[in-house]
DNA sequence: GCCGTTTTCGGCCCGACTGTTTTCAGTCG
């Protein structure tokens, strides 16, 4: 059982205390462990293998839940999880994804009228039944039927990151055109750079709130893309957009401002500790400011929230209390992290010679119209049958046209040569020696054989890696995001091996790979890793990629000096 | 269930909006 299962079968205790109504301390610290341990980069299953009965402390989880990972580990299960589930039918846990369903609402569904299914539910409702229950009317009746019909339709996939980032910026596009509205902002997950994103928060102020925040807030609920509003209040609004995401819009005054981007920026539990810092001092921090007594102290930007409570700027990606305030606590200060601009070129993209739309010089105007140095143009090896991958032929035919190009091209961009070669089931590279050693960026990469058992798995990556020609492990859990999961494999022994043949790590800034991911990264950072970020461009739009690897990469603490593609031309042709 | 410069008990972030209510509980973020 690995992590992800382990904060799932959490979750499920949590939702099935809460229905039954335990107290909510509990229940919260069964969420708590939820969240943390799905964000363990450290797989819990070694932890128990290497010290069993015992876990390094984690923080949130204390000796009850402890012995429940261990149990889960070792046996697959876990006594008191099982008993709760036998006390619950199974679609119970379902109604609480409806919007507006709550654990509380679902006991009284499920006690007064035996609604245990969404089926259920949804024929209570058409036949008005729900009303007769106390606190329940027409009204709420009517809410359900949305919710479900809501939820059939967009089911419970997260947004990619560039679909959200760009109905974001159209929302505010649209924001814009009301004369009152001064700064705009979006907030929450996006604004972290995080891979996936729930829903859009958007954060305005107006010039002369009395007079028109009305107007700003009508203004919001009136864009072309809107297909329900969920709610509808002075300061606080939520639709939902055609493509079923949600956008939250607060209105508020420009001495608020830093306050509720600070709030609304930090995940929840980051926003919990900084308040209870805040606590500690005699301060209250809501979204409104910073409060000593009665008299706000802060609250405009959000510099003057982190230095009310004693601590430096943390940027948005590194707010998940994740370590970070302890680091401000004890730094004082963060180093300087990687930004777009440090990038000077991207090491791993296609043209028509394999799967990529373009042709390699329509790639290389759209590098230069983004400033870089240098690119390479890495086209799959063979054996990769949908990719329409190179075989020695063409990867000769496109070295010729590289040469031309980079004629042409002097003094613009230069063109390295490179592959992304297919790792065989055994581990071998898909291209002889001959050709390897005429390349200048070799990523290593696994398309196929995805589900060998982890011993195999890992095994083939590090005999893969320790290939002499290896220069970049590119995309290395092979996700896809809301489609397929991560390889299973031994990630810290496959970063070893990393380090040890001066192998990079790639974070791939495709939206839907965003792999490796923050929490990967941060674990081989401190082992000592080298990085690049790439975009696998397969089309002269796709460039625009790399500011989410970007975000990646800063999610994982990494500064320009851990990402080898920071380097200029020169030193990035001699280094590498 | 977790945690501790309020330390082994008694706390545990804070506020907006909604529907069903005549003052509030539930949900959400």
């Amino acid at each position: 059982m690995d992590n992800k299962a382990i904060a799932r079968v959490f979750e499920e205790m949590a939702d099935i205390l809460d229905i039954q109504g335990a107290d909510f301390f509990r229940v919260n610290a069964y969420r708590k462990a939820a969240l943390t341990v799905e964000g363990l980069a450290q797989d819990l299953r070694k932890a128990v293998e290497t010290s069993p009965g015992s876990l390094p402390k984690i923080p949130g989880i204390g000796k009850a839940l402890e012995e429940k990972i261990v149990e889960l580990i070792q046996t697959g299960k876990c006594k008191e999880h099982e008993d709760l589930k036998k006390s619950f039918p199974e679609g119970l846990l379902e109604m609480l994804k409806l919007r507006g369903v709550g654990p509380k609402k679902v006991k009284l569904f499920f006690y007064n009228l035996k609604i245990s299914t969404l089926a259920d539910l949804k024929k209570a409702a058409q036949q008005q039944k729900l009303r007769e229950l106390e606190g329940m009317g027409p009204k709420s009746e009517e809410d359900i039927l949305k919710a479900l019909e809501e939820y059939a339709k967009f089911s419970s996939k997260r947004h990619l990151i560039n679909e959200a980032l760009g109905e974001a910026e159209r929302y505010i596009e649209h924001m814009k055109k009301c004369k009152y509205v001064d700064k705009i902002q979006y907030a929450g997950s996006l604004r972290r750079w995080q891979e996936t994103i729930g829903d859009i928060d958007v954060l305005v102020t107006v010039k002369d709130p009395s007079k028109s925040a009305k107007t700003v807030m009508s203004h919001f609920l009136v864009y072309d893309e809107v297909l329900n509003v969920v709610a509808e209040g002075e300061t606080k609004s939520t639709v939902v957009l055609e493509s079923g995401i949600d956008v939250d819009l607060r209105v508020l005054e420009d001495s608020e401002f830093g306050a509720a981007l600070h709030y609304f920026t930090g995940n929840k539990s980051h926003n919990i500790k900084i308040r209870d810092l805040a606590k500690k001092k005699g301060l209250k921090i809501s979204e409104y400011g910073v409060f000593k007594g009665d008299k706000k102290i802060a609250g405009k930007t959000e510099d003057e929230i982190f230095e009310s409570i004693g601590l430096p700027f943390i940027i948005p990606e590194l707010r998940k209390n994740d370590g970070e305030i302890e680091y401000a606590q004890k730094h004082k200060k963060f180093p300087r992290f990687i930004e777009l601009k440090d990038i000077k070129g991207d090491i791993h993209s296609h043209s028509t010679y394999s799967d990529g739309e373009c042709s390699i010089e329509e790639m290389a105007d759209a590098f230069i119209a983004r400033g870089y140095e240098y690119f390479a143009v890495t086209d799959h090896s063979s054996v990769v049958g949908v990719t329409r991958g190179m075989g020695t032929k063409d990867i000769k035919k496109q070295w010729k046209e590289i040469d031309k190009l980079n004629e042409k091209l002097k003094g613009k961009i230069k063109i390295f040569k490179g592959c992304e070669v297919d790792i065989l089931k055994d581990g071998s590279l898909d291209f002889p020696d001959e050709i390897l050693k005429e390349l200048k960026v070799v990523i290593i990469s696994a398309h196929l054989y995805a589900r060998l058992p982890s011993d195999q798995q890992t095994k083939r990556l590090i005999s893969a890696i320790e290939n002499p020609y290896s220069r970049i492990l590119g995309h290395p859990t092979g996700r896809l995001l809301n489609r397929r999961g991560e390889m299973e494999f031994d990630m810290e022994k496959v970063i070893d091996a990393c380090v040890a043949n001066d192998v990079c790590l790639e974070i791939n800034s495709h939206p839907m790979r965003l792999d490796l991911t923050d929490k990967y990264v941060r674990t081989a950072k401190y082992k000592g890793a080298k990085f690049v970020i790439n975009t696998d461009a397969h089309n002269t739009n796709n460039p625009g990629f790399m500011k989410f690897g970007v975000g990646i990469a800063r999610r994982g603490w990494l500064e320009p000096k851990d990402i080898v593609n920071t380097l200029p031309l020169k030193k990035f042709d001699s280094a590498f």
